[in-house]
DNA sequence: TATATAAAGGTCAGAGATGGTCAGATGAAA
DNA sequence: TTTCATCTGACCATCTCTGACCTTTATATA
């Protein structure tokens, strides 16, 4: 195998597949240990292989007995709506735009009723003038709030 | 088990799941003993594990003779959970607190995994840092949002 | 009754055990 | 040569665990 990251990838995919669980569990230092490099080698390769974009969700503890977890995550029919919502640049991130391309969201059933008031209160425009943002502020806002929580939604179909 | 906190942690609530009373009763010493720890340990997993904000109450007696009871608190339907998140003031609203209180929502059955996760978007400081929020304008438009979007759960159906 | 002693539990500072971050060195590929 | 991916190491943040010292309560004894 070409290199270490490379390695590491394919040692940790293994353990996955092989995993009755829907996660599989090691520690930083062992798993450096067991490759002969330094620990923080182990933090590039998931930041690198075992991101999000490519369906994977890390969770980790520090501490005595410490441990990261990585879950392999199904990429749901959510993901072109996220994208879709991302793209959208200043001028066409409007309330009305969103509101309607949530219910569309709703109708397709991509979201729930509830999930999708949740997105909505997000992008209230009130409750950001009530605390003196600019226009622009408050887009821009809204605009990372409504993406980051439609990301978090293709997370957790676990 | 990784380590002594959470092997204590299980035992305690699995001893809370069995009990027919609604607290536990142990011993400060012959749980340390048990566990082959110094007593202050106990008071560590007490601390981080049966906090408030995780639900749980403790109550003590020292001298001899003396307990801890471990008391699980239920929800008050009298005071609703979008009023307790409401009434926080400033220094109480804290990202860490309020997702341990969702957690608790999420065990309670009042809101879904996937609604706690969009609501836990809402509270992320580095998305408000990386727009040039100062903190407390951060907290203020986190705390809104929060309550807003619990309103609106209110107000809709599945 | 008053006091001493034993038998609990509480607090806190610090050591130990992890994992995280980031800048810069190194290496590989275009 | 330039650029991008890989890799390292120093420094940081967080969680766990211990031990010394303190406070409270029960009980035995003068």
């Amino acid at each position: 195998m070409a290199n270490l990251t490379d390695c590491i990838e394919e040692y940790l995919k293994k353990l996955l597949a092989l995993s009755s669980e829907r996660y599989v569990e090691v520690q930083r230092r062992q798993l450096a240990k067991k490759f002969a490099c330094v620990p923080s080698q182990i933090n590039y390769v998931l930041e690198r292989r075992f991101s999000p974009d490519r369906g994977y969700l890390v969770e980790s503890r520090r501490g005595g007995g410490g441990w990261i977890r990585i879950f392999r995550i199904e990429t749901s029919h959510a993901r072109p709506w996220r994208e879709v919502i991302e793209s959208l640049n200043g001028r066409e991130f409007e309330p009305s735009r969103i509101r309607q391309l949530l219910k569309r969201m709703y109708e397709e059933k991509i979201i729930s009723r509830r999930e999708s008031s949740l997105l909505e209160t997000v992008i209230k425009d009130r409750i950001y003038e009530e605390k003196g943002l600019s226009k622009n502020k408050a887009r821009e806002l809204q605009h990372e709030l409504l993406s980051e929580a439609l990301e978090e939604l293709l997370k957790v179909n676990y």
